[in-house]
DNA sequence: ATTACATGTTATGTTTTATCACATCATTTT
DNA sequence: AAAATGATGTGATAAAACATAACATGTAAT
């Protein structure tokens, strides 16, 4: 249950983002300007990127290395979205303008939410350990 | 394989874990300054957490709230890992000193860590959609 | 040749984090 | 009780990271 939190949680800074990605603040920000990707931000306005979110910059470098273009990207995830929910016709959105950002309710507290953060992390703990040589990710230290 | 790569990578910044623990950044500081955490650092001397060290604040915070001391915290971990590892003796630091910071050698190119964190994703992304109501993680954003 | 696309670069301002020093309040120790 | 210690809050100050915007540039499309 709920791992779906791991991956839709605001959490890392475009400083990460790009480390995990390859790709240059100019790019994301330019993605998103575009609206292929829509990071959350802080109240402070720096935007925070989910795994979702980078899983989504993944694809996009991919894609852009197969030379795909950013209004071909678009068609793709567009399609892809549809493929989900084949319900909802809606306007396709053609326009630059960027995906409305998302600003939701809360419902889980925030003694829940870390209860639930803490269980999840136990329990990824069971199964991962000593699998790769420590300091594998040195790079991103200093 | 790997997930190991999503635990100990430094991730997050300081303000994240403050709101993904609940604790304050003196109080996060403070454990670090006493060796109960060990963040990794950007270049620009920035804190960067891994989901380990979440982890081990999160306990850390549990054992406060069990009206634990520091000093207790500090022995409780340090006999767990003496029973993780029973065969290196090792002087128990019984001092205020920090941890040494992990300073470790990079063993995979930009290329293949992004390539296993793609996969990662994409494996990540098989069983978890859909499980919570979008947006349930409000909180983190404004 | 112009235009549009995608990205780099630079300038400038704001947010976030760092360290350090001092304050505070509860517990121990003397 | 007084003093010391432990754990955390608060404020000052500096630097890092990030925001936006404008302009530059190389490549591709018209």
């Amino acid at each position: 249950m709920s791992s779906h939190i791991r991956r839709s949680m605001p959490l890392f800074p475009i400083g990460i983002v790009m480390q995990l990605t390859g790709l240059s603040a100019r790019q994301i920000r330019y993605y998103e300007e575009h609206g292929l990707v829509s990071p959350a931000r802080t109240e402070g306005n720096r935007r925070l990127f989910s795994f979702n979110d980078i899983d989504r910059l993944l694809e996009i470098k991919d894609l852009i290395e197969q030379g795909v273009n950013l209004a071909g990207i678009k068609q793709i995830f567009a399609s892809r979205k549809q493929a989900e929910q084949p319900e909802q016709p809606k306007q396709p959105n053609k326009s630059n303008t960027p995906a409305t950002p998302k600003v939701v309710k809360q419902d889980l507290s925030e003694e829940e939410l870390r209860e639930l953060l803490r269980t999840e992390l136990m329990q990824a703990g069971r199964f991962n350990r000593a699998t790769l040589r420590q300091g594998d990710m040195a790079r991103f230290f200093h």
